[in-house]
DNA sequence: TGGGTTATGTGTAAAGCGGT
DNA sequence: ACCGCTTTACACATAACCCA
């Protein structure tokens, strides 16, 4: 029977004074800020009424709990199901995020394993959407992060790097300032914010970090296997069943973006990076004609992953970790080639300005100085 | 008790839902 | 478009049952 690894950050075997007292609060130690459950799990929210077991457990000012959970045993294996478990950038506070705040040794082995650069302040959004009206259809593109190092210059600066004309330049010049505005990248009352210097992403090569984690499947509420009951019993009485994994479901969600993502970032001089568990990767190997060791390292179109593991110690803990990268060949041209493979592909990849726009409309969740 | 049928249990794929 | 959780559908395995 499936149950519960991690609650809150820590095993659930954990119960020191430390690690409760984290939990009562419901914070994520990886964020720095409360749980969120992975960003996708507010339909399972428990609110703390009088007649709810948990509201005991919780501090009082706590009103609603989405259930903590980052990690599950099926089996031998663990699966990480909360994608803030293998990378969490994230600032919860006012104003800029401190240099390398939060930043776990394993999350900074992903970035330079995903190969950002060294030395340098490099900004991170999260949550970035960028919106494409298309003749016929809308694009939405949603990119878990976006990495670029960090310049200040003002926007109209910013533009004229882009090798636009003058004319884009007028156009595009307003709908970037009120998005920066909103977002608050300028101090209060400033007078020609287009020329005044701020803190902005080069977008000359853009990183795009993707998290693909396993979501759980095939609970039954009568049994007490949903994932509400299962974080309300493993808290109260640690006998608990939690629900399995649904691998299948990842691996179409990967399909659809992997290659779409990787041709966006390739025709913006960028790079998309997976990360992802070696268990999920194993999975996937096993349900299909994938075999990674068997791709051969090429500089061009390259596919990237970056791949996670639970390391065992000597000790018998378990703790996340970087297990390795692994780069190939997509196997398909981007500019499509008339065969089926072409579905993969997304119809055209917008303009690097509506890439810089998007990331406007975010405040800087992360700053890292690797 | 053998042989067959019917209930019950279990795991997985797919559809559906509600949220961003 | 995207995301994760729940529900549903279905295949298959095992248990329970029935009767000659």
């Amino acid at each position: 029977m499936p149950t519960i690894y991690d609650l809150f950050g820590y095993p659930l075997d954990d119960r020191s004074k430390v690690v409760e007292n984290n939990r009562k609060v419901c914070q994520c130690p990886f964020m720095g800020t409360t749980c969120d459950g992975g960003g996708n799990r507010y339909q399972t929210e428990i609110k703390l009424t009088q007649t709810e077991p948990l509201t005991q457990y919780f501090n009082p000012d706590i009103k609603a709990v989405v259930p903590g959970i980052c990690s599950i045993m099926a089996g031998e294996d663990i699966w990480v199901v909360c994608p803030r478990r293998l990378l969490a950038m994230r600032y919860g506070g006012e104003g800029l995020p401190p240099v390398n705040h939060q930043l776990q040794e394993y999350e900074r082995d992903v970035l330079v394993n995903a190969g950002l650069p060294r030395g340098v302040d490099i900004g991170i959004w999260s949550e970035v959407y960028l919106k494409q009206k298309a003749a016929d259809a809308d694009i939405n593109y949603h990119f878990d992060y976006i990495a670029a190092p960090l310049i200040n210059v003002s926007l109209e600066e910013a533009l004229w790097q882009q090798n636009l004309s003058d004319i884009q330049i007028e156009s595009e010049l307003k709908g970037l300032v009120e998005a920066a505005k909103k977002s608050g990248y300028y101090p209060k009352g400033q007078r020609n914010p287009a020329k005044v210097a701020i803190l902005l992403p080069d977008i000359t090569h853009p990183y795009i970090l993707e998290v693909m984690t396993a979501s759980t499947s095939g609970s039954d509420s009568e049994h007490s296997t949903d994932i509400r009951s299962a974080f309300r019993n493993a808290i109260l009485s640690n006998d608990h069943t939690s629900p399995g994994i649904n691998k299948r479901q990842v691996w179409g969600r990967m399909v659809t973006q992997l290659f779409a993502k990787t041709a966006l970032a390739y025709q913006w001089g960028g790079r998309t990076v997976w990360v992802i568990q070696d268990k999920l990767l194993r999975n996937i190997e096993l349900t299909t004609r994938l075999r990674t060791s068997t791709i051969t390292n090429n500089p061009h179109q390259n596919i990237h992953l970056v791949v996670m593991h639970y390391e065992v110690s000597e000790d018998g803990k378990r703790k996340m970790a970087f297990k390795t990268t692994i780069a190939g060949e997509a196997g398909i041209d981007f500019e499509g080639n008339n065969t089926f493979t072409d579905i993969l592909l997304s119809k055209a990849a917008p303009h690097k300005i509506e890439l810089l726009k998007a990331i406007l409309r975010r405040k800087l969740d992360a700053i890292v100085h690797l």
